[in-house]
DNA sequence: TTTTAACTACCACGATGGTGGTAGCTGCAG
DNA sequence: CTGCAGCTACCACCATCGTGGTAGTTAAAA
């Protein structure tokens, strides 16, 4: 794409005070400007489309949508789009689906701005970059089974504190049903009980609460 | 203390980026100015004593310590500081526990700048400012019982998964005592069972996983 | 086409959880 | 000193959960 003038950033994120330090550190750059910025999903994807920004530096929560959608709606629009995650630990899970989704980097706010920076040129350049405590965090669970859509749904129903038969009702399922799920769920998660198994879900951004 | 000069500000946050976005914002005030920032507990406490600043903006949540009892050692070294919490939102009960503590000022990361200024200026006058979205939060809780710290105590062991026997093992109590003090959690907190106890607790702040 | 994964359903049974009531002990506040 | 809150303990009983096994259907993958 562009291999002239200063790297163009699209910031995302609904916190205005990071937006403002990022903007502040960037714009600190001889090679780097803040194009635009953004609090809501809504306004990054017109942002986006008006900007074609270099870099898009995205949050995965929103007040209006997941940043996985986000990320999801920017590359249909722009398959070749570089998107660099950025935001507070959420979980294995997450990470995984925005690398599937397409994200070439992923940092959590608490690191360092050189680290950001580092990561902003090497994505620019064409490269992915993941920092080793955040590949490390997704190696742990590498070779877990992925609960199916059903299972997360049955899983999230379970955290509501709705009994078998009641989750049953809702899903429009039979109880026993209900109970296979969730055996195999715990199964997956490794968790003793349905309690320990919302837990480990939440821990790991299967479910939120 | 002071009513000369510009407020003196302690950033207390482990994400730079976001101090960065601070000191950018108070340093572009005529009537502020950061005097330090630190990203832990440690830091915190040290430049605190060092500077005694005039208003210090205090995260929930630092990688060796509580941000409660941060509050609570400023406080306890200087009765008069002007401390005003900072954080993500997290719960109802870690909100009032700040107030408590003596926090004169309670914000949300996302709120905008303005608003921090604001509280700022007007906690260093003396006032306490809690924004009416959090005291809405607060008051919808505010004739809930509070849990007792045993039933937190088994509350925090629910969530890990332990069964009734493994709780009263670990807790060297009798498994009778045990449900009691679930079946009070779970009145209290309006659960209908135990998963749901935790989901609860957790969203109110009362636990962490 | 055969196989596999996912969702569905039923049955039976032991384990665990949740409800109701009673009650003793301690420490603190009125 | 009296009452109350919190922690402890026991009992009985029913509801719910979790485990084991079997099995049919569909859709996608090999």
């Amino acid at each position: 794409m562009s291999n002239s003038g200063p790297i163009r950033i699209l910031s995302v994120d609904d916190h205005p005070l990071l937006r403002e330090g990022i903007a502040a550190l960037v714009n600190n750059q001889p090679d780097m400007v803040m194009a635009g910025q953004a609090a809501t999903g809504a306004e990054a994807l017109q942002l986006f489309q008006q900007l074609q920004p270099d870099v898009t530096l995205l949050d995965l929560r929103l007040p209006d949508m997941s940043g996985i959608d986000i990320l999801i709606a920017m590359r249909s629009e722009l398959p070749e789009a570089r998107i660099i995650m950025l935001t507070t630990f959420e979980g294995d899970v997450e990470i995984q689906r925005a690398l599937q989704a397409g994200a070439r980097g992923y940092l959590l706010k608490n690191m360092p701005p050189s680290e950001l920076l580092d990561v902003i040129r090497q994505v620019h350049a064409g490269k992915k970059r993941i920092p080793a405590a955040i590949a490390s965090q997704l190696a742990e669970h590498m070779s877990d089974e992925t609960l199916t859509e059903r299972e997360i749904e049955v899983l999230q129903e379970v955290a509501g504190g709705n009994k078998n038969r009641e989750i049953a009702d809702r899903l429009f399922i039979s109880e026993e049903t209900v109970k296979v799920h969730i055996k195999h769920i715990m199964e997956k998660l490794g968790a003793a009980d349905r309690t320990q198994a919302v837990t480990i879900g939440v821990r790991r951004g299967i479910i939120q609460l």
